[in-house]
DNA sequence: CTGATAACCGAATAAAAATTCATATTTCTG
DNA sequence: CAGAAATATGAATTTTTATTCGGTTATCAG
């Protein structure tokens, strides 16, 4: 089940490494990389990640991770990526209950990464609210609301999500 | 010929107020106000404009104009569109020369332009320099240079790009 | 104005991406 | 540990998008 996380979080880096203009060829780089997928999930998976098809300026095409998630490059200016660095570092877990997201963050981190999503500014979230530890995000949408959580998730640093809240006894 | 132009300016209009998912969408609303076009011709456009084709979140794709460049939604945060408006009210003119674009302004918002432009943070630019009224925008190549003029023109105040340098005798 | 040159455009086609559908795998419940 | 339900996957297909190519129109120099 994990494999498609895993699957995923390969997907951001290797187009953030080096320009990927096809399905295919994406699906060439996994493989190099022991991950063999087809052109039909990748589909499915870019769409979920919100990943883009973007003319490179040069008469070419490549994919790039959506806006707020943009990877660290050589000249990101601050607050470029902000946002991923807010995930990945403070927050615990995420949940999507009906229309609203739940966010869990290390104590005293709530503010700080509600105002990172705050500044994404996404389509589909109608308001934010953060405490000391938990940041609800109120979406338009359940569908929304699910779509978010999945983008999210690819980036916490919790690699297994741990399905089993209580250790079998 | 600025039919061209006037086309390509209606496409972001369009994109910015309605979802749009297809070409052939974009085709019909672009008829709808009386401009009649193909496919082929939108794909070309819409390259050229950086357009890129967004998963909505709910299932869905919608074609959006590029960061930089987004329309002010009702959410716009500070800084939002600032390019969008500071080259719509600022910028004169838009050139490339060999690798290098050469935009001038209005006197005096040369430096404001260029720092909006240093945050857009495009791929392709190496480096930007602005004086009073003019500002240099240093490429990676000259087609690098030759796309970006193209981007910038569209969001020019000036809409019959004035041909005839010295008026007729 | 006239011819040369380049930009633009659309029809047809090739290429790429999205979806459907059936199957397999995982997760949940009792 | 079953069986049920949900999720994930790939092959085949459909849909959508990009490109090629030939004709047209605009632009420029003389």
């Amino acid at each position: 089940m994990n494999a498609k996380q895993e699957r995923q979080q390969n997907i951001l880096k290797l187009i953030a490494e080096q320009p990927i203009a096809r399905q295919e060829e994406l699906s060439a780089a996994l493989k190099a990389i022991g991950i063999s997928t087809t052109q039909s999930t990748l589909s499915k998976d870019i769409k979920e990640l919100g990943v883009v098809k973007v003319p490179d300026g040069d008469g070419g095409f490549r994919y790039q991770a959506p806006d707020a998630f943009a990877s660290a490059g050589p000249l990101a200016l601050q607050g470029e990526n902000l946002l991923r660095r807010e995930l990945q570092d403070f927050v615990v877990s995420v949940e999507a209950v009906a229309q609203t997201l739940v966010l869990k963050t290390i104590t005293g981190h709530a503010q700080g990464v509600c105002e990172a999503i705050d500044r994404a500014d996404w389509a589909g979230v109608a308001g934010t609210l953060a405490g000391e530890n938990t940041i609800f995000v109120l979406c338009r949408s359940s569908e929304a609301c699910q779509a978010l959580e999945k983008r999210i998730e690819v980036h916490l640093k919790t690699p297994p999500t741990n399905q089993s809240i209580t250790p079998a006894h």
